[in-house]
DNA sequence: ATAATATATCCGCATATCCGCTTATAATCA
DNA sequence: TGATTATAAGCGGATATGCGGATATATTAT
């Protein structure tokens, strides 16, 4: 019970869902996600952490640049609510916006 | 966003969890909760309370008994949430046992 | 009205959580 | 090696959150 605890506290804060919702598109490297949500490199990193530590994120370094994912093995309640997630969150207005964001960053300068 | 952020966090909390994975099968009140998961009143209360101003439980009074009962009336998320919990609490450890004591209470002395 | 029962709310306490700035660490280049 | 860039982690501050005991409120019975 404690561990599903966690997998929604992961959840229940508005910066970490938007970062969520921008990786279940594809994934990004700190940067990118600095750049979308206007938010301090700190504040970015910080949840980033959470959100791996709660079991929602693998990341892997490709040089300087730190890329983050959502899991491929998660339980099943996390691929359950995944799907949720997906239907959910992507008509959201600020969603939207933070995914236009980030498709006007794709085609200037991204950090790779 | 913020609404979203909520209602995660609602569930983020094992206590609530518990209180919501009995609710599932069936209305409960304060007493029944509170006999069931060994836990002092003020505990319960306050977690229903919570549970309620996220929007995922209705209360009804009957006499001085308060019931406590999962939405009917919850958006998608909501919706696409309890199926989850639905299929992913009820074989927890705790979540059964949970629900062998309240059968335990149902049979022989409960407030209604 | 008083007493009893059920429950909501208050209270103080301890801990957790969020924030952004600062510092430490990792990787790369000259 | 030192400098630069990217990012993790530390820090202090403000706020939120969980706890259980105490008190307030609601309902019912006498």
């Amino acid at each position: 019970m404690k561990t599903i605890a966690r997998l929604f506290k992961a959840l229940s804060d508005e910066t970490r869902l938007r970062i969520l919702s921008l990786l279940l598109y594809e994934e990004l490297c700190v940067c990118d996600i600095m750049a979308v949500l206007q938010l301090p490199q700190s504040t970015v990193s910080r949840h980033l952490a959470y959100l791996k530590n709660a079991g929602w994120l693998d990341d892997r370094r490709c040089g300087v640049w730190m890329y983050y994912s959502i899991v491929d093995s998660g339980n099943s309640l996390q691929k359950s609510l995944l799907e949720s997630l997906r239907e959910n969150l992507s008509g959201l207005e600020m969603a939207v916006a933070d995914r236009e964001r980030l498709c006007g960053f794709s085609q200037h300068n991204r950090c790779a």
